[in-house]
DNA sequence: TATTGTTATACTCTATAACTATA
DNA sequence: TATAGTTATAGAGTATAACAATA
């Protein structure tokens, strides 16, 4: 038979020290939160951060939809094209600049988003049930100050 | 010229009550520390996280070391050979059990462990520069809950 | 000259299914 | 039967370089 230590090595060694491995983990908990909420269809995490800020900022270029998620121009292409696809999402060219596009959230689109926003949150509040409200809003604020050292992105 | 709110859409809409994506967001800043920790050289998170447990436990049994990190069997295979290759760690077959193979953290794999914790301590420590002790102690302490919420790998 | 979107491409991490050899 | 490691393969996210059209 195989000890404790054997399959469940606790130790993990100076890597637990580190808090970006930490955020790593905790990340990925959530990740599986967000994929316990959309089960059964084809929503990933990056489209729907995409349909959220394009919801919230109407008329907004690829390109600064891109920047604000730290999602870079050439890899928006794709993503885009499958919200447009899917009909998520409008696209026209942006008519202060042809070279841009400006994108709006089509009704499938805001109604998918207001779907799933609420399915997430209920996802990850089970997740949080043992955390106190004081808590949360802690987290939320350390969280958000470590965003906020984020390097502008040089593309 | 573009407006603020054109090339830095702040809105991030109903995303930015879901704890889910502020995690990824910080984890890609810690990422960030990271990279910039061992620029210049091939290391790689993943990789180092496994020479730290590892290192924590030597003799580990390479599905144990993955479990440990939510690592699938399948993707160990890889990973192993890559920092057996390297001279990071050695494997061998396990004594109790012909199936399995124990690893250990070789001279050069301790090395290269030490040197690069610290070069990451430093770099996460310039991140946390306004972070109170509480602050970072308490941030800790809630990732780790959370962590613990993880459900166990189905494999 | 710089920027927007684009294409092509590559790498890392993760996920699943099926196989083998041992337990 | 179940488990350890393996192979093959695919999806998803991210990274860089180079190009055309427009600013």
């Amino acid at each position: 038979m195989a000890t404790d230590a054997d399959t469940n090595g606790e130790g993990l060694g100076p890597l637990d020290s580190l808090l970006g491995y930490h955020l790593r983990r905790a990340g990925s908990v959530f990740g599986g939160a967000f994929s316990r909420a959309v089960a059964g269809t084809s929503l990933r995490q990056v489209p729907f951060a995409i349909l959220s800020v394009v919801s919230a900022n109407p008329g907004i270029k690829q390109g600064a939809a891109g920047r604000t998620l730290g999602i870079q121009r050439a890899n928006m292409v794709a993503l885009i094209n499958e919200l447009v696809d899917a009909g998520y999402i409008d696209r026209r060219a942006a008519e202060d600049d042809r070279r841009a596009f400006s994108l709006t959230v089509a009704a499938k689109g805001q109604e998918t988003l207001d779907r799933f926003t609420r399915e997430i949150l209920e996802h990850e509040a089970e997740l949080l049930a043992d955390f106190s409200l004081p808590e949360r809003k802690t987290l939320m604020k350390l969280l958000r100050r470590i965003e906020a050292r984020e390097p502008p992105a040089a593309d």
